[in-house]
DNA sequence: CGTGCCGGGCT
DNA sequence: AGCCCGGCACG
């Protein structure tokens, strides 16, 4: 677990100068691709890194950790290409300028030593495991500086473990939202060279956070009182994403009790979380559905946006043309059993309104069989969501649509917010024409006022039209309705 | 009038 | 909190 960590906040993907290689003494702008450590000192069991650096020229040498530094700016302050959405500031090494613009942030005091500067831990375990090297300090420091200020982290606070869990959990929602593999591993493209493509870096985000409105108030801190939204459960950050690679760990971790808050919502739910993790096509007149990441992946790159290469050459693009549905094999089962099958609404077009799903992101191994699931649940897709949605009984989604230019890059310079507490996650700029991907969008209005559509008081609920367990099942079974409904409270089994 | 479910009472 | 039910409102 822990080597994993290590792994997930290498220093890989930052910039750093390193000699060119026509030994003028030149520094170039290159990347860290990967990091080796190499034992090349039998006697005292020293051992040093050894970084391969992608070259702005697109070369890629092997420095040692000695010989490179760190990149004092960014080569490219604009053109961030799909990194813009990717919030990850942890991989993060990337920045926009004004971040680094020395604006002196709470961390930025913090003493360079202490490797428990709340959001560098990992890297600078990764970065600099064993040695005192200025540079690799230096480095570090603008790491540190980067993630500081991007986020906003409190600096003394509980206990290291709960310090740890929290930054996995930011991680979580920076990775759900970036939606990008780039984040998971080293790009290997590196065609588009010198000029902002240093995807990697992925980490412009803050000159875009910058309307971005985040609830970081996610599932501790829930102040929205009023909110009969689920609470941003740890869960829910993985939904978008983050099947392969270096989010796995977190994702076992985050499983216990992710679930528990999963369901966190003003109606009991008895039920076991017997969730089913599908990723569906947001493609127009798609609408595939697949079990898993890589297979919906696959799926889009090489049908939608025609790309014959394999993931490695992917840029992440098809993670804006599929959202991640969860399935409730429990409510599936009995609907298919039961007496009367809760019928799939008539599904209003691609209405992936809800955000998609919240299920760890766990990786669903590789391309699985693709059609496996193609079974009677995931044929038919608007069941799929029509479950979805039945897990947020009064949370009235209303769907919406995006600005959107036609730009097929979805995330260029885009801007956004998202809030956790109800689904507004908006934006601005160009997105990903082909519908909406990211779940749950609405005009920037609602984002702001992010109270959740609700029934007011006075007013009352408008009752629901669909089958209820008592039609269903009839007054002689009444046991097998739900709670609600044997309480005479709004069904939630049959949500409208 | 049947039904959904709010509000509130009881345990 | 779990359970139950009177009674209102909607269709």
């Amino acid at each position: 677990m822990h080597s994993r960590r290590l792994a997930k906040r290498s220093i890989l993907g930052s910039r750093v100068c390193a000699p060119s290689v026509a030994g003028d003494g030149a520094l170039l702008p290159g990347v860290v691709q990967a990091v080796k450590q190499e034992n090349n000192d039998a006697s005292t069991g020293l051992r040093r890194n050894v970084y391969t650096v992608l070259m702005q020229d697109g070369s890629l040498i092997e420095y040692s950790e000695d010989e490179i530094v760190v990149c004092p700016t960014p080569m490219t302050t604009k053109g961030p290409l799909k990194s813009s959405l990717k919030q990850t500031s942890c991989n993060g090494l990337t920045l926009p300028m004004e971040t680094q613009k020395g604006e002196t942030n709470t961390l930025a005091s913090e003493p360079v030593e202490d490797p428990r500067g709340p959001d560098c831990k990992r890297t600078s375990r990764a970065l600099d495991p064993e040695k005192d090297n200025t540079r690799s300090v230096s480095l570090l420091e603008q790491k540190r500086k980067v993630v500081s200020s991007s986020i906003d982290v409190p600096q003394a606070r509980k206990s290291e473990e709960e310090v740890d869990m929290d930054k996995v959990t930011a991680a979580m929602v920076l990775t759900s939202l970036s939606t990008s593999p780039l984040v998971r591993s080293p790009p290997v493209k590196v065609s588009e060279g010198s000029n902002g493509s240093w995807k990697d870096g992925g980490c412009t985000s803050s000159s875009h956070s910058s309307s971005g409105y985040w609830s970081w108030s996610a599932p501790s801190d829930q102040s929205n009182p009023s909110t009969p939204s689920p609470p941003l459960s740890a869960d829910s950050f993985k939904p978008f994403r983050a099947p392969n690679g270096p989010g796995q760990a977190d994702d076992v971790i985050d499983e216990p009790d992710g679930s528990s808050l999963l369901f966190d919502e003003p109606i009991p739910r008895k039920r076991k979380n017997s969730m089913k993790v599908m990723f569906k096509c947001l493609w127009k007149n798609c609408g595939k559905v697949l079990s898993s990441a890589a297979g919906i992946q696959k799926h889009i790159r090489t049908v939608h946006l025609g790309r014959n290469c394999d993931s490695e050459c992917s840029d992440g693009e098809e993670d804006f043309y599929y959202t991640e549905i969860k399935l409730n094999t429990d409510s599936v089962a009995e609907g298919l059993n039961g007496p009367t099958p809760p019928a799939p609404p008539p599904a209003p077009a691609p209405a992936p309104s809800h955000p998609p799903a919240s299920e760890p992101g766990r990786p669903n191994g590789g391309v699985k069989s693709e059609n496996k699931l193609t079974t009677p649940l995931s044929r038919s897709a608007p069941s799929a969501l029509y479950l979805v949605h039945t897990d947020h009984a009064y949370q009235a989604t209303v769907p919406v649509t995006i600005p959107s230019s036609t730009s097929f890059t979805p995330s260029r310079s885009a801007s956004f917010s998202v809030s956790w507490q109800s689904p507004p996650v908006t934006f601005t700029g160009s997105t990903a024409s082909p519908i909406r991907s990211f779940g749950e969008q609405r005009p920037p209005v609602s984002a702001v006022l992010s109270s959740p559509p609700r029934v007011t008081g006075s007013l009352r609920k408008s009752r629901g039209e669909g089958k209820k367990c008592r039609k269903v099942y009839g007054m002689e079974n009444r046991d097998m309705w739900c709670t609600a409904c044997r309480w005479k409270k709004a069904c939630q089994r049959f949500v409208d």
